[in-house]
DNA sequence: GAGGCCCATGACACTCAGTGCAGCCCACGT
DNA sequence: ACGTGGGCTGCACTGAGTGTCATGGGCCTC
């Protein structure tokens, strides 16, 4: 870390007062109406030396991304096998709510701004989706070999992305008040619950709980303790059975 | 249909041509050094037509996702209340493979362009979303008052693109030689199996596959159908009880 | 301390995507 | 024949993004 940040260290104060500014304008009178001369000429530096620092107008909304990117990045590759693939995938997707949550105000106001403005909706979706693909490179590195390696990653690396984003976005919804922590934990949690520690191609499953609704052509099998209550068989049958 | 294909329909030569010139540049020498004059120049028409078919650059490269998504949004709209919900959302997802293996050549030329160009690629990923949302706020309705109804409608919604997509990607790598239905039948299976028709909170089932061992005190109750053939229901049993 | 070097910044000019506007032409109906 | 409306064009303009060069200040070396 000490070499990193000795090679980056001192950050330049331009960066900061070209975010602030460019936010200024942009809570004011809105993204598309603010040019980048407006925001250069608030921080009173030259044109140029924007795109110095942001490669395009859009980089000055998520002046951080690429530095969660490369952590999430880093962390994957500190290979620690002693934990479960989706498991350590959820840990990493909790890096990008940790940074999210460092900031509530300014992660909120970016969230507005992100709704409203389809050209940062779009930037988003790349920012997430390059998350979502380290996710994935590194489950197919652990399926290599599996039948369906690619596939499985693939599918969880996004339902990982999407229930971290569900549980972000209600969070930011709420204007950042409370803890997001406790939110994605949950959200996750149904990830795990859903794919984890599941070795072959077969889903996981609940202890004992509900069964799903059962076709007329279904063979249900049942399976409970010899001491359930009765009333817990029956709701069980019903569930499984009735509603087809 | 008639009403459609009336009011839209002569479908004007000209958006032909400028896809048809477009994509003759864009291969010939790429898409960014293909400035829109080229393109309108090549195909004899004035510069500020072009901006009339489409709304951008992008958007020649995609011009017939517009048609697509609209098919889908119609497709989840027209309830269909008898199939269940993941199925239904995977038969839409199939809509867009078929709409790309209309066209294999056009599809894999496409494919190798937004592979290489960062600006198609993040295009392309505002016209998934869109699917994806799609396909989301139609769970989300048929998921309505249960717990955690709309983590799960996004969770499937991520997931069934994805494996859509997994399955559409190795199709369009081997140049659309062969069928990509088969491929991307097995890839929204795998979905199917993992979320479909489970109702709670639990993680789901396979529509039959393999239930858990269960101890030796369970109580196990097995419905099927009468004319379930019989080594079917031996083997539910086997796998049920068989491996404690 | 003087000269020289490195690098961050700034100023200018340029390309190109995208938009608003005004005119034009052709096909159509009266 | 004449107006009219819609599609098409050219033109001018804004604004993002880039290449280039000059400047100026800090730092190292001699």
């Amino acid at each position: 870390m000490s070499s990193r940040s000795a090679a980056q260290a001192a950050k330049p104060p331009m960066r900061e007062a070209l975010v602030a500014a460019a936010f200024r304008l942009f809570l004011e009178r809105g993204y598309e109406q603010t040019t980048v001369d407006d925001i250069v000429s608030l921080a009173g530096v030259g044109r140029r030396s924007f795109f110095r620092y942001f490669p395009s107008k859009e980089d000055v909304v998520f002046p951080d991304h690429e530095r969660c990117l490369a952590d999430m990045t880093a962390f994957l590759a500190a290979r620690d096998r002693e934990h479960e693939p989706v498991r350590r995938v959820c840990d990493a997707a909790r890096l990008v709510l940790g940074m999210y949550a460092e900031n509530p105000s300014f992660s909120v106001q970016r969230y507005r701004l992100t709704k409203q403005v389809p050209g940062l909706r779009a930037y988003e979706l790349s920012v997430v989706w390059r998350y979502e693909r380290a996710l994935a490179e590194y489950l197919r590195d652990r399926f290599a070999g599996r039948p369906d390696g690619t596939l499985r990653a693939d599918v969880i690396a996004a339902a990982v992305v999407a229930a971290h984003n569900n549980a972000l976005r209600s969070w930011l919804r709420s204007d950042g008040l409370g803890d997001p922590g406790a939110a994605v934990d949950h959200a996750l949690g149904h990830v795990q619950n859903t794919f984890g520690r599941a070795a072959g191609p077969g889903p996981a499953r609940p202890p004992i709980g509900p069964l799903p609704a059962a076709d007329a052509d279904d063979v249900v099998v049942l399976v409970c303790r010899r001491d359930a209550p009765l009333w817990r068989v029956v709701r069980e049958l019903e569930e499984a059975v009735g509603r087809a």
